[in-house]
DNA sequence: ACAAACATACCAACCAGTCGGTATGTTTTG
DNA sequence: CAAAACATACCGACTGGTTGGTATGTTTGT
């Protein structure tokens, strides 16, 4: 039975590749300049299928925060610093991690959520609303292996670890911002070098030799 | 020679109104959501004014780069830290100043070049040209001080001054759009916290108390 | 008078969203 | 079991409002 039954193993179904699509375009046009249009073009389906899974282009920039954000728990889930025992290791590897997949196109490295709610965040409030979810629930991840490492290396510093990890999240916005200025990724990586001195700074190691 | 060049004082020039009003609503809905339209009406003239004044909608978007840039040259240039003496303190003076500003509604206190460059940096190479021209040059400002203090208080560290002064418009940059995420500038002040800490250590100063 | 600085009217292209329709399962029911 | 009823996924022509830009007239400063 069941003989033409090659599904989803290798072809993904539509309202996936809409949402692969919509990534991808939105980080290179920005979520205004982009057509629904466009997006369907990119995901090789029509207009019919687009408003068949999204009722509105809105809708859709709020699923497409979503799919952004379980894309980068499974990449960030996956990375071998996850795997070290030391919280300030871990720490310290997120942001190599960080710097080392400063790679590529740019629209292939950036953030959609930065990216969308630099330019909705008044006028469209679901968006807002959904980028703000997410960038805090990726700032709170980052936030329990600072909060173990502060309680090993500095448990009478002043600063708080939700505060540094909303900073690193800054950095990195910031440094996307630059990247996108200056037309390639180096500015950021000098960036995230600073971020790392800081981080090492407040954990009282040495900054010593590059 | 010395001709009657009395004119702008009293009177606001159309062109400039279109360009106050231009970086007005363009940080309020973005580039590419602002409508030629939402401009004039803003500004209290006509289409036929603003395609007297700008060839294109990309052309104003450049006029108002230029136009952002000289209005914070003069902020920054007035400031009161720009008095002291001391390098450092005018470094660190110029982050409590960023910090001072950080008030009232998110469009008045964030950055129109990085408003812009992050939805036009690929569709829009004149305009991202124009927005890295002057973030380098606010940019290159704050390095001179810093390069003073530097040769000051701690002339053989290995970061050079540019990218410390690039890593300053990164924080910002970045605390811009976490404060359009959460709506507020709170945590903008914040990430400068921990700027102005990590410039502290740079420069050997104890962080001590709050 | 003459040019710069506007205003009015208009257009062709574009865009988000609609709608009638098709093809292929899945569930219900006689 | 089979037909009917329903659901899901998708297609693409169409629409009404919008947008950047133009063509042309009117006012204003010198």
């Amino acid at each position: 039975m069941s003989p033409a039954k090659t599904r989803s193993a290798t072809t993904p179904p539509g309202r996936t590749r809409l949402l692969d699509a919509a990534m991808q375009v939105i980080r290179a046009q920005g979520y205004a300049a982009t057509t629904v249009d466009d997006i369907c073009r990119a995901a090789g389906v029509t207009k019919g299928a687009f408003f068949h899974h999204f009722e509105s282009k809105e809708d859709l920039g709020v699923a497409a925060a979503a799919h952004f954000s379980q894309m980068a728990e499974r990449l960030f889930g996956a990375a071998p610093y996850r795997e070290l025992a030391d919280p300030l290791d871990r720490v310290l590897g997120y942001l190599d991690f960080r710097a080392a997949i400063l790679a590529g196109p740019i629209p292939d490295f950036t953030c959609l959520l930065g990216t969308m709610v630099q330019e909705a965040y008044d006028t469209h409030p679901a968006i807002r609303r959904a980028c703000d979810t997410y960038i805090g629930g990726h700032a709170a991840e980052v936030a329990k292996d600072i909060a173990a490492a502060k309680a090993l290396y500095a448990p009478a510093a002043e600063w708080s670890p939700e505060s540094l990890a909303l900073y690193t999240q800054a950095v990195l916005q910031g440094a996307f911002v630059l990247a996108k200025a200056k037309g390639g990724p180096e500015v950021a990586r000098d960036c995230l070098a600073h971020l790392r001195r800081y981080v090492l700074q407040l954990f009282n190691r040495p900054t010593s030799k590059e």
